[in-house]
RNA sequence: GCCGCCUUAGCUCAGUCGGUAGAGCGUCUCACUCGUAAUGAGAAGGUCAUCGGUUCGAUUCCGAUAGGCGGCUCCA
């Protein structure tokens, strides 16, 4: 018997406890601090995460993890990841296991597994693992040399691949993860049991942990879907089948991100799209090509109306360019050889190949080389809508967020390399007040640069190493959230982009700004200016895109309003509804009055009866109902229902057309 | 592109254990003219995605193709 000393942390009070070993050989668990607090199911012991069942040593600092913060929900979801491997092995005893991670509001377990697991069999193992669960069993943690790790696991090759990657440090819960659960403990090579009520070990899993102290701790969980993924995320590897699961440390909490899935899909812009008669995919034109109805044809313009005045304003000259091209042209640029994958086949015209275009920038760069430039002249600013054709594979195709033809709002500016700076800060000041203006508010910017290990790149790493140094200095400069993305560039030079996140959490690329110093090159369009010393200089080009596709980021916008679009966007801004037909004519007369404002206003005379009316306005999500009666009539004005129920009745005319006109004219929302 | 699932009326979805189909909403017609989210009645509307195969007979079973959904990979 004998006493270690450890301070406990509790909501940021330190408190020193003495705990009494049962004998010299084994110390005090952790668990011994938190008897009392069921919530607590793990322990950060300096720092580190640990089981309940780590052993304590004197002067130690220990913390209780509770299951419903960020460590917890991890905790728990890896732990869930288990009893979901292990309910697999029973049920599919030849599926090899790969990894099982938690990850953003839930885990996933992935599987070598024939045939694949149909939906069916989801149900069978969700059954299964509540048995495990019911069973209680206990997670114990067992050190193990490489050696013995190896012979242990000899019907687990994908485990053994990651015990050679990581020499000694494999497990579970990092690789490929979005989380991870602890990425600092040494290279310890450890083994989870899931130990029985009788003691002995039911399954066993490689892994770092910590885990949850038994499978009975696990309150609340429900697996989602199965879908393929490559094994270590790389195309050339084998399919694994993966299980996403989620768990939660209550059922209501559980409940809670159910209904949140389900809050999400109501504003699916491709569900929406259809309910509010925006645009569709005609399956006659083909996977990918979006048309646009009349409503979102208004969205559209409003859009692209904005965006080019805003252009024209910040120095940008409007240009035009064709969609197709003699291929030569892509040879030229190099997208060609890099990304000839991605383009639609060549069209043989009276034997001449012509490709529907990818990208616009080589056009552009023909009107900069139409004639000699000055260094007067620059920077030098081309924008345009470019519609471009990308061949996407088949199973990226989604709703207007990724399609195969869209129109960039494109722009690349000339400049000298010593202006370069300046202009990549005005793009991107540019790009979001853009953002702001169309209030878009949720996303973070997205650093992409070149891998040296990958030949997808050209011009040498000094040039690299200049261009990603100007745009990193610019970006970290806004104080936004700033995302590496390592390789992620373009073959011609480095990109800042704005990354935002759909209804479902998914991210999307909106806007970039790129540096380009390849294309200007002698070996491809070999641009040029006359400095000032009458020498013959290249430029810098930068390409840059602020909503990035026109079609995306009116995806993005539909799901960011749920569709109840601000009244400058709306497609009808203002809905009369007459509460009996002999009002219509006072309605027509004031939307008449209302349209030579240029606002969209349409008054529904149909038969339906006025409730109808209101709730296909709400419905079609319009910003101003317009209602008149025979009070409204009879005072000259009308009554103001709005989206979310509020109404203001009695307004008189004129002040109800200003209101109208003004909500439209200061974008803002009602 | 890969894996799984899906495709029935404009939309959302039933259904047929193989004998060519239903509902609600929407549309159209008629009646009703109503004060803040669904008036009533009637009618029209589908070669059950397409093409093959099996079968006496296929919307149903099998295969291919196209399109969609969820992931993975990719995204100039």
């Amino acid at each position: 018997m004998s006493d270690i000393k450890v301070v406990r942390i509790h909501a940021g009070q330190r408190e020193e406890q003495t705990l009494t070993t049962e004998d010299g050989a084994s110390g005090a668990k952790a668990w011994e601090l938190f008897r009392d607090d069921a919530d607590v199911i793990a322990a950060r012991v300096g720092g580190e995460l640990k089981d309940l069942a780590y052993e304590l040593c004197d002067g130690d600092e220990v913390e209780g993890v509770e299951i419903a913060s960020t460590d917890g929900r991890n905790i728990l979801r890896h732990s869930t990841a288990h009893v979901l491997a292990q309910a697999v092995q029973q049920l599919f005893p030849d599926a090899k296991l790969g990894i099982g991670p938690p990850i953003t509001d839930g885990f996933y377990y992935d599987f070598d597994v024939e045939p694949p697991f149909v939906p069916e069999d989801l149900v069978k193992i969700e059954s299964a693992m509540r048995k495990i669960v019911k069973e209680n069993q206990r997670f114990e943690r067992r050190v193990i040399t490489d050696a013995d790790a190896i012979n242990e696991l000899q019907d687990e090759p994908y485990k053994i691949e990651l015990i050679g990657l990581k020499g000694g440090a494999g497990a579970d819960n990092t690789e490929g993860a979005d989380v991870e659960v602890d990425s600092s403990s040494g290279a310890e090579l450890t083994i989870y049991d899931n130990i029985g009520r009788s003691g002995e070990a039911k399954w066993s899993d490689l892994c770092r942990g910590p885990h949850l102290p038994t499978t009975r701790r696990i309150p609340a969980f429900k697996l989602m879907r199965s879908a393929a993924a490559y094994w270590r995320g790389d195309e050339k590897n084998k399919q694994l089948q993966r299980i996403y699961g989620t768990a939660w440390e209550t059922k209501e909490a559980l409940d809670e991100h159910l209904h949140r899935i389900e809050e999400a899909e109501r504003r699916d812009h491709r569900k929406l799209g259809r309910e509010l008669d925006l645009f569709s995919f005609p399956d006659e034109i083909g996977s990918g090509l979006p048309v646009f109805h009349p409503k979102g044809g208004v969205i559209k313009r409003a859009m692209e109306d904005y965006v080019r005045e805003r252009h024209i304003e910040e120095g940008f000259d409007y240009v035009g360019t064709p969609h197709i091209a003699k291929e030569g042209l892509f040879h030229t640029s190099g997208h060609l050889p890099y990304y000839g994958d991605g383009m639609y086949p060549a069209l043989d015209v009276d034997g001449m190949d012509y490709r529907l275009k990818a990208m616009n920038c080589p056009m552009h760069n023909l009107i900069y080389r139409s004639r000699q430039r000055s260094y007067r002249e620059l920077p030098l600013r081309f924008f345009e809508f470019g519609h471009v054709y990308r061949h996407e594979k088949s199973g990226v195709i989604h709703g207007l967020t990724r399609v195969r033809g869209f129109a960039q709002d494109d722009s690349h500016s000339y400049v000298t390399p010593e202006q370069a700076p300046a202009e990549v800060a005005h793009l991107l000041e540019f790009m979001l007040s853009l953002l702001r203006d169309f209030g878009i508010d949720d996303f973070y910017l997205e650093m992409s640069t070149k891998d040296s290990s990958k030949d997808k790149f050209i011009g040498s790493d000094e040039d690299w190493a200049v261009a990603t140094k100007v745009l990193e200095d610019v970006a970290v400069s806004t104080g936004l959230e700033l995302v590496p993305d390592p390789g992620g560039a373009a073959y011609y030079g480095p990109k800042i982009s704005v990354q935002a996140r759909d209804a479902i959490g998914r991210t999307w690329q909106m806007g970039t700004v790129q540096y380009d110093f390849n294309q200007p090159s002698t070996e491809r369009f070999d641009l040029e200016y006359i400095a000032a010393d009458g020498s013959r200089q290249q430029p810098v080009m930068i390409h840059s895109a602020k909503f990035g596709s026109i079609e995306r980021f009116m995806g993005v916008l539909v799901e960011h309003y749920a569709g109840a679009f601000p009244p400058w966007l709306a497609p009808v801004q203002v809905q009369g509804i007459p509460i009996a037909e002999r009002h219509n004519d006072y309605l027509f007369d004031i939307a008449r009055r209302m349209k030579v404002q240029g606002l969209r206003v349409e008054v529904d005379d149909s038969d339906d009866r006025m409730q109808k009316k209101i709730r296909n306005a709400q419905l079609q999500k319009v910003p101003f109902m317009m209602i008149a009666g025979d009070d409204d009539v009879e005072k000259g004005a009308v009554s103001f229902r709005y989206r979310d129920g509020r109404q203001d009745n009695g307004v008189p005319l004129a002040e109800a057309i200003e209101r109208v006109a003004a909500a439209v004219a200061t974008r803002e929302q009602v």
